[in-house]
DNA sequence: TAGATTGTTAATCGATTAACAATC
DNA sequence: TAGATTGTTAATCGATTAACAATC
């Protein structure tokens, strides 16, 4: 009994963009989806599409490929995008700004609930819908509406202050697109989106090529 | 000989985020950093860092560490940053404003030079400092600023055409933040930067906890 | 049926890390 | 000097992929 395989992590990354993929179809209205087609959309092998599937705990059948209906419920509830799931907010710069208007969202499970910043002409005012609030009062502001994550979207200057308080709020996740990596206590996740890693890949594979 | 060692994308991605803490100690008056030191502030242990900072060809010196300002420069020179790439960017949305916006991109080397969007209202308006071009010009308009890099942004619904036209503009590298992975001939490089693989895996941490 | 597909084991590949000599 | 550090080889770990039986 292999017990709560502890990550897997590249097949949990690859896992939304299939999602996407099955979403796509299904709304083309077909039952089943194969693997072979999944990889070839991706560029990926389907021995490796399979392997990740299986993951979810859905089953394939031989000749038509995985059923559509299933397997979306089955994702979904694998990352836990089945129900909402409400989120704070924190720094309403461009990034920020462009996340809150992101409308694709709560196909991830996700719903950003509160915003907040430091800037006192942006406090108060609304930004695609949701009101932006004092920075200041964030720690009482999270505790009510209970929220576990956070989006980090900060100045990179403010972020270890900001995760301070995001974590003395009682925040459990911190999606983080600061250039810094904030010192956290274990018990809180830190899932970095570092936009210059990739473009650094990019450098590298067009000096390659 | 090892000739071009392929790719170790593990550690090119790491290298953007050892080059920011090594400028902030540059900026505090060091002229050294160890490889333990940046470990530390990455949660890493500093045989991964010493490996990595191996492939930009300096050494380091016992008990001192690695001296910065050669070290920046050939972390800088190894990406391809030390001197600025003019790009384009396809899609002047949220998330494409955003980008359009940030003040960082020279640090990478990066230097948006000209943007696109299919939107009448938003042509020829103007976005942090950048005219708007007509999407309908693009492909000459790329020819004659000879840009071989692009940020597509546009709704992935548009993002097979988008791409399509860049590749026939002459662009060499697509940096791609939308949710279809576009179909391009081999000679192009396209790099995706998938946000919800990030999400999916804090939402992952977070139950595993 | 033949052939397209799944599911899974085992082999391979590549990245991380342990171990340790060399340096100052 | 002792100890902090680098650089590098070899071991380990984990992810990908090859091989192949099972299914319809």
């Amino acid at each position: 009994m292999d017990n709560l395989k502890i990550s897997a992590a590249p097949s949990i990354r690859r896992l939304p963009s299939y999602l996407y993929i099955i979403r796509n179809m299904q709304r083309e209205g077909e039952e089943y989806i194969s693997g072979t087609a999944i990889a070839q959309e991706l560029n990926l092998v389907s021995v490796q599409v399979r392997k990740d599937l299986s993951i979810t705990g859905i089953k394939g059948h031989p000749k038509k490929g995985y059923p559509i209906e299933p397997l979306i419920g089955a994702i979904e509830h694998f990352l836990g995008w089945d129900s909402l799931q409400d989120a704070a907010l924190v720094g309403v710069g461009n990034l920020g700004s462009a996340l809150l208007g992101y409308q694709g969202f709560q196909l991830h499970g996700l719903n950003i609930a509160a915003a907040f910043d430091a800037n006192p002409k942006k406090i108060g005012t609304t930004v695609h819908g949701i009101k932006i609030m004092n920075a200041k009062t964030m720690d009482i502001q999270i505790r009510n509406f209970g929220l576990k994550i956070a989006i980090l979207t900060v100045p990179s200057t403010e972020a270890q202050n900001a995760a301070d308080t995001l974590v003395s709020a009682g925040i459990e996740g911190i999606w983080n697109f600061t250039s810094v990596k904030p010192k956290v206590p274990d018990r809180v996740v830190v899932q970095n989106e570092d936009l210059s890693s990739g473009f650094a890949l990019l450098c590298i594979k067009m000096r390659n090529r």
